[in-house]
DNA sequence: CACGCGTACTTTGTATACAATAAAAGTTCC
DNA sequence: GGAACTTTTATTGTATACAAAGTACGCGTG
């Protein structure tokens, strides 16, 4: 996407995860096209750019939508970031080389400096390298494939907030994870690392639960796995 | 999208399964346009859709270009598939209803017939019916996200003409499989369901790198799983 | 008063014209 | 003769104007 185009993905991604454009939005070309400062061409690719990435829903002749997320929507995508992140701690672990580990422990002890230092922990340093400490090892996966679904899945507003509401016990349950996921991949066991990464991932579901959903009503679904 | 765009859709969707559009040509807007009897905007949009169901890569101010799979990306979309349709058959066995249970039993014989039968077998009639079946399983499942990221891997030009390089044995096998996980849905054993299907795939895959690859040179990237 | 039809309006879909960009070829200077 | 620079051309990116579709509202009629 040129200028225009990605100006305008931009514009209108960062209005939705900060929830000024709300879930089930009627989203009017005209309209965005006033606010990004371009014409309603490279609108509608932004448009269908988001709309490949779940951030919108389009309905043809009738206008593009801010894409809402049921409980069960929400259960799917832990749940399959619980699978996809854990198949590629697998693969990571045996093929990571010596500089992702060490960046793994680099972003580890900053995650810890964070959490042991100050009164209130500063949530944006922890979640920008939590951020980066699951990038690194789906990329040492090595599947393109792999890494573009998972960065679907953790695109989602909804996962990008996530980590803000977490307490501090949380907070410290997920660094205590991070640094037996480095452990496991310095003994090169992959089993293990899946393992430690599928619980991870799950152990946050339950902590979104409990922080954000008003009423748990929880087992729409039959469980799995 | 509305009549031109998905005309547009097809025309070059169908061009790139039959091989008429090679993998790295260069689509040119223009050309599109004549071939399609549209205007470069539908074409346009089509070019995006196409894209991210990754038929297509569009460089930016360069172009798009017919995608091309390596031997590595192969390997990914078939482990992939074997994971999340493995998944996909765990959440079914749990949830398929006495009608999805029938529907598949039917399917089973359909293909069964086809294979006793005939001199040749009708390769379209057991692809459909094979394609069908995996289907049901899919949305038997009940996860929106989940089928959609198994359709995208399944579109696949070289997983929709996988089938047609198969061996009676391979369709043989195939079929015994699709009667295994018939059983294990009945058992409403989902292990059972998920290691059959697992091994179904992956099967599958051992069958295409036998027939389809010219030098089977493998293990370029550790296996796993 | 209610129901149905038609018209006007809002919004998306498509076509075309123009601008920007990158590659290729030709030219000039060393 | 070679290399760098300019000019040309092919192709994508953007804007605008127009067409089609769908919705809502109002009017008329039973």
């Amino acid at each position: 996407m040129s200028r225009a185009s990605s100006k305008a993905y931009e514009a209108i991604r960062s209005r939705i995860l900060t929830g000024e454009f709300a879930p089930g939005a009627h989203l009017k070309e005209e309209e965005l096209a006033e606010v990004c400062g371009v014409s309603r061409t490279p609108i509608r690719d932004a448009l269908r750019a988001l709309s490949a990435e779940e951030y919108v829903r389009v309905v043809p002749n009738h206008g593009t939508y801010v894409s809402e997320w049921s409980d069960d929507d929400i259960k799917d995508i832990f749940t399959l970031r619980a699978i996809l992140e854990g198949h590629a701690a697998l693969l990571a672990s045996g093929r990571a080389m010596p500089g992702h580990i060490e960046e793994l422990s680099h972003l580890h002890r900053t995650m810890s400096t964070v959490l042991e230092k100050e009164d209130e922990p500063d949530r944006d340093v922890f979640v920008q390298s939590n951020r980066r400490f699951h990038e690194i090892i789906t990329e040492a996966a090595g599947s393109r494939r792999l890494t573009q679904m998972i960065g679907r899945l953790v695109e989602q507003p909804l996962i990008a907030r996530t980590a803000i509401s977490y307490t501090r016990v949380d907070l410290q349950r997920s660094n205590h994870q991070h640094g037996e996921l480095i452990a496991a991949f310095r003994a090169r066991d992959g089993a293990w690392a899946q393992a430690v990464m599928k619980s991870h991932i799950l152990a946050a579901y339950q902590a979104y639960k409990l922080r954000y959903k008003r009423s748990c009503n929880g087992n729409s679904s039959k469980a799995a796995e």
